[in-house]
RNA sequence: CGGGAUGUAGCUCAGUCCGGUAGAGUACUCGUCUGGGGGGCGAGUGGUCGCAGGUUCAAAUCCUGUCAUCCCGACCA
């Protein structure tokens, strides 16, 4: 068999960039850092969209747009945000393009130069709440809690696709609340939601946690974080969820009147997730041979094989079937292409992530049998013709459940606890995954151990115990263990 | 943004040192024999050698610049 992919032993990085490529997800671009999501791609990230949005609206929130251009002058009115963003930033300065007098094409029009520049949305809290301060005027107009589905664009240096890219598509919520304490409940719930949806669709369990201030989106009061672990031993950080508190309240002047006709400032939430969770659920899952999608996010998670081609017999029983699972809502394919042959089509499903493949050749109607071959393990058996619909259902939800728990113990084997700087360097320098120790809470030390070790706080898990102990740099005090590790 | 490497057919790459008609495998197209895990045989299509300058009678090859990609580092979601 020819191999298209590398092995994850051999080179990680190599095999992820292959995946992406050969699972036919995404190409590069003409223009750096910026990828082309291809149609694979693309029906994931479709499938999450979906799910998420229900998961959104269920909850009482809306969907807008905001501009993609931002003046200049908002970003500057949170001083921590800009600090935050500015390195990144694509800046329009003109308007218009002329002809080159030289004959060299085309050249920026010198004379169309922008009075106010517009800054490309890294993200959007300023213009989103220069734009409340507006629609928010007495407590009756709150909570706002609005959502929209947009792109953005962080001048990254060194990107991958999904998982870092200049331009990504995301969706980002900023909510408005008369009170810090729905504020607050607004963060958790999402966070909640954020990692409903991560274990139970895309089955990538996550930590929820805390971010330490070094750690934090830059003009929040809290940071809460979904952790991931990928394959590699490397942690992601796939989602966030934001309590603003007042600042941008502040930044941009946003007050209402309560029930008491007093005056006050609204609190704030934004919380997001991007398309670099197809990063995310590339490296939790994935194999050797290819791509591997949770039935819940696959588009079409059940595609037929004729063997060796599609004979008359064959098509009808194919038909059946998928006529018996669109009856359950289950979307399948024939593969009716009578120039591949079934080995090659096995191992493109394969690589493209297929959960279950049908083969029925004539050895199978003579018996009554479909082979059914499911990607997670790689197992094949023969199943009967009758009943087989519910047999796949059953299936598809078995190796849901399968994916999730396979990651799951994955992740939870690569949890250690280290007691001392010696064995941290050990767990990080040899097994990867998060080491579970006790820190001193001060931004110096977790600077520090990133210097000596690459590792990073991931997160103060929000369920973790109190335990009395002592800082694995500093021998400080401390009353919990926080959750280090490498991160992408 | 620093260090290293690479850009030649859709893909993987040879040719570059030492300038002289653009190559192979694979893919694709047609035909044919096949047919339960990436088929065999035969014939064919396909490239301004990343882009822009320069040196030269002559540039994929030498020089300069530029763009992009990959790996490592710093930075960051």
């Amino acid at each position: 068999m020819a191999k298209e992919i590398t092995s994850r032993s051999e080179d990680y990085s190599q095999w992820y960039n292959d995946i992406v490529k050969k699972a036919g997800m995404a190409d590069h671009s003409a223009v750096r850092g910026c990828m082309v999501i291809k149609p694979n791609g693309f029906a994931i990230w479709e499938k999450m969209k979906a799910q998420l949005d229900k998961m959104f609206k269920d909850t009482g929130h809306v969907n807008a747009y905001f501009p993609l251009f931002i003046p200049k002058s908002f970003l500057s009115k949170e001083a921590q945000h800009v600090e935050g963003f500015a390195k990144e930033c694509a800046v329009v300065t003109h308007h218009r393009l002329m002809n080159d007098p030289n004959g060299n094409g085309v050249i920026v029009d010198p004379t169309a130069k922008l009075e106010e520049e517009l800054i490309v949305r890294p993200t959007s809290e300023t213009i989103i709440w220069n734009t409340y301060k507006d629609w928010i005027q007495s407590y009756r107009d709150l909570p706002l809690l609005i959502n929209q589905w947009a792109n953005v664009v962080r001048w990254e240096l060194r990107t991958r696709p999904f998982i870092r890219t200049a331009e990504f598509l995301w969706q980002e919520g900023h909510t408005a609340h008369a009170t810090k304490e729905e504020a607050v409940k607004e963060t958790l719930l999402i966070l909640d939601l954020y990692a409903k949806f991560a274990e139970e669709y895309m089955a990538m369990p996550v930590i929820k946690g805390v971010k330490t201030e070094n750690e934090r989106f830059a003009g929040a009061e809290d940071t809460y974080t979904i952790e991931a672990l990928m394959q590699d031993g490397k942690a992601l950080q796939a989602g966030t969820s934001h309590f603003l508190g007042q600042n941008f309240a502040k930044a941009f002047d946003v007050t209402f009147l309560n029930e008491h006709q007093k005056e006050e400032l609204v609190w704030a939430t934004s919380w997001g997730v991007s398309t670099r969770l197809i990063g995310g659920l590339i490296m939790t899952h994935s194999d050797d041979d290819g791509l591997i999608i949770p039935p819940r996010l696959a588009t079409t998670p059940v595609v037929i094989v004729p063997i060796p081609k599609p004979t008359d017999a064959i098509t009808e029983v194919a038909d059946q079937i998928i006529a018996a699972l669109k009856a359950k809502g289950i979307n399948a394919k024939y593969d009716q292409d009578k120039k591949k042959r079934p080995g090659f089509k096995f191992a493109e499903y394969e690589m493209r992530g297929v959960p279950v493949r049908l083969g029925i050749g004539q050895r199978d109607l003579d018996k009554g049998v479909v082979e059914v071959a499911r990607r997670d393990t790689k197992e094949k058996t023969s199943q009967p013709l009758e009943g087989i619909a519910d047999y796949i259902e059953n299936l598809l939800e078995e190796i849901q459940t399968n994916l999730f728990n396979r990651a799951l113990k994955f992740r939870d084997d690569r949890i250690t606890k280290a007691d001392n700087m010696d064995e941290f360097k050990e767990i990080i320098n040899t097994k990867g995954g998060f080491v579970s120790a006790h820190w001193d809470g001060t931004t110096e030390t977790e600077v520090k151990i990133k210097e000596l070790t690459k590792a990073t706080i991931r997160c103060i898990p929000i369920d973790a115990e109190a335990e009395e102990g002592t800082c694995i740099l500093t021998g400080k005090p401390s009353g919990k263990r926080v959750l280090f590790a490498k991160a992408y």
